[in-house]
DNA sequence: ATGGCGAACACACCTAGACGAGTAGCTGAG
DNA sequence: CTCAGCTACTCGTCTAGGTGTGTTCGCCAT
């Protein structure tokens, strides 16, 4: 057994008055940013660098626990600690929505994942009337059900994304809206054919820590953030007639936006 | 000593196989949801806990240091552990840059912060001529040297923003860009004075975790991701004057964007 | 009144074990 | 050759203590 080189892990400053787990933490993310440690190598084991460091294995899991905290490191029980590798990010430009994409048959996540060499699925895809959450209805003019459009998207089997549309049930019962597969354009295409000819979007965008229910569906790796979107859809009228609420794993996405300076 | 009681946290059901420690922050987090533990308020000390469950103390700590992790509450050195009370949230309109909000004599975010009720401040201005990173120089169309502006926002004396902006040396060197304070409007009306009349921005979005560096500028407790912002601003003939890299505080901000549905 | 002191209590960090469970490679029986 | 089982190594969980340090608050002497 060789041992860690020092050029890798070095040694503990016993005068420091940084924790001991914290330095070991410091050293192995600067062995990670030096590139000592690669996308997807396997770290030195928890006893092996018990025995490099001389600490008990607890004072060790600390410091690979702050790590998996950043979202540097992931643990494979039985296997070993290992550089997280970088997903692909998916880019959502944002003329996404633009009229002029709506022609075509498929929707928008899956001509931009085709175009971009994956392999793209939707899945558990679920519609139902309910009752609107307060801030739901708030956003949609105060109806008192609505339509509920979920699904969960995949990217090479990875789930990145889980949206649900929210419709005024009024305006979407019995429509295409209603069916599993809408058509050509999507909701947006049908809104216009039912008469909602639509004027702008609003998004908003937060972004958090995920509740365990999302750590669950999105399989986020631990210190993963998501991305959370609400988008509204207004009609020239003024009325709010979609709203679309996204949550992103954030490591698979950059959102780009393009603003005019007047 | 009235210890615990279990309408706000129950038993251990050691039939489960979901591990002591998870069922542990399970009832926590869900006391939190149930609003038993209000914004601010103290949860039960380590102690309470290991009384109440009949567990050891690290497994406590442990269940604490998931919650931490999510950003759940923070834990205050000889005082408690406390349900993280939200921070008021800066909310930034994509209508920020236009042209009309530039003619005002203080800063977008000055003015912004101001009509909000809260104390803005500005710190740790920074002017710097330097050679760009890859990344920036490629925005900028590859100047060999940039002008940088580094400064931090504060609200009501709480880091939320830390941003750089980026300029070519030879469009900024000797114009009041490059003075502390660039005069009303900011340096995107210098530079329509200076012949470059804006045509658009684009804004690229990113959420992830803070790296330690970012941890201690913007102040963030454990769990609080931060929004990568980097904006470009391109004058009319379509060349790129500007790139401003922007980290903030997740917790304190929700963009907002409009968006035109033609 | 005020300042100093100390007890009580909080979390922060650490040790030194224990057992469990997943993984992978080797080895020997068939 | 195949496959079952053993074994060594991995991380996951938990126990039962220890020391150190920051906070609060009451008491007491000034």
């Amino acid at each position: 057994m060789p041992g860690i080189p020092s050029s890798t892990l070095g040694a503990l400053d016993p005068t420091s008055d940084r924790a001991v787990f914290r330095q070991i933490a410091d050293q192995l993310r600067d062995a990670i940013d030096r590139g000592k440690f690669a996308e997807g190598d396997k770290l030195p084991s928890e006893t092996e660098l018990v025995d490099h460091y001389g600490v008990s294995r607890m004072t060790v899991r600390n410091s690979l626990s702050v790590l998996q905290g950043e979202g540097l490191v992931v643990s494979e029980h039985g296997k070993g600690v290992f550089v997280r590798p970088r997903p692909p990010v998916r880019r959502l430009a944002s003329d996404r929505f633009a009229r002029r994409h709506r022609e075509q048959g498929r929707s928008a996540f899956i001509v931009e994942a085709d175009a971009a060499g994956s392999h793209p699925s939707v899945d558990s895809l679920e519609i139902k009337e309910e009752r609107p959450t307060h801030d739901i209805a708030a956003r949609l003019g105060g109806p008192r059900k609505v339509l509920a459009r979920r699904r969960r998207y995949l990217l090479d089997g990875r789930p990145v994304e889980f949206a649900t549309s929210y419709l005024p049930l009024d305006l979407a019962r019995g429509t295409p809206i209603a069916e599993p597969n809408p058509g050509p354009g999507g909701i947006y295409a049908r809104l216009e054919e039912l008469g909602h000819r639509l004027d702008h979007f609003e998004e908003e965008i937060r972004a958090r820590m995920p509740a365990p229910g999302e750590v669950k569906t999105l399989h986020l790796a631990a210190g993963v953030p998501v991305i959370h979107l609400v988008r509204t859809a207004f009609d020239t009228e003024g009325r709010a007639v979609e709203v679309c609420d996204t949550v992103m794993a954030a490591d698979a996405y950059v959102l780009s936006y393009q603003l005019p300076a007047t």
